[in-house]
DNA sequence: TCCTTATTGAAAATGATTTTCAATATCAGG
DNA sequence: CCTGATATTGAAAATCATTTTCAATAAGGA
């Protein structure tokens, strides 16, 4: 069998592939929700039941190094994680049901350089994250 | 002796005045950094020795809560506060000394706008931050 | 000044994350 | 396909940040 690009990735890295990992690569890949460490422990159990969750904080901290995963922000905690956006893409997370889209923020350049002319800063990173209602919740509510 | 604006407000608000909180919202109300719960405990001690790191955690959720003071994010963690931005003011940070710089961010209301209509979110909160280096620590690393 | 009650600090409890360590599994080499 | 070096694992303990509990104290209205 084939292997999901992230191991492949992993192991070009020289990790070695393991059940644990497998399972862990096999939830964050696929999720479209910011999940916490608890909840990938659950969800990665039911494929490795022998998992234990020190393993993923390890597969965690792997995939966050490798540029595959990146932590979210939220008012209610900063201890989630979801697939890395590719590229110049920011996040946008439904306060209701927690689902994340992806959005362009190009235009942003301008708004950085202007603002590093006026505050004499150089400017390296930026965080641009929204937050709303999903199409979804939007309609549950109306 | 007249009562920083901050204690004002507080006490508008039904919270008494104590040494504690003067001592905090001395620290909290000049500093240009962020700064983390025990840092705030070592300083506003200085001022009232007999401090709890107890009441230093609460007070900050007082602050919080009264729209005086805001968590910063950082990669490195997020357990610092800082004075609120007015307005629609957004944070810059400088990664060498950790000193803050605030922006105003108007020009997003077009870029948010068009996501809106692409995404189909309702969109309601934004979070942009921004990293770099500060005047002196350019001109020092130079 | 007195009295009610918000506030305090210390200690204990909680929750998240990291470290330690002996057992186990991966995979390169034979 | 076996074998051995060693990366990886899970459990338990340690650590760190934060919250809760509680009896003593202090703020401020009467």
């Amino acid at each position: 069998m084939s292997e999901h690009p992230w191991l492949v990735q992993l192991n070009e890295q020289g990790y070695r592939l393991t059940e644990a990992r497998r399972a862990v690569v096999e939830i964050m890949a696929h999720s479209t929700y910011a999940l916490t460490p608890i909840e990938i422990f659950d969800e990665a159990r039911e494929a490795h039941p022998a998992l234990g969750l020190v393993t993923v904080y390890r597969t965690l901290e792997a995939l966050e190094g490798q540029g595959l995963i990146q932590r979210v922000h939220q008012p209610q905690g900063c201890q989630a994680f979801i697939t890395a956006p590719a590229g110049h893409q920011h996040l946008l997370l439904c306060k209701q049901c927690g689902e994340a889209a992806l959005f362009e923020g190009d235009d942003l350049e301008t708004l950085i350089k202007s603002i590093a002319r006026k505050t004499g800063y150089q400017i390296s990173e930026h965080w641009l994250q929204l937050f709303g209602l999903c199409p979804n919740c939007r309609m549950a509510q109306a």
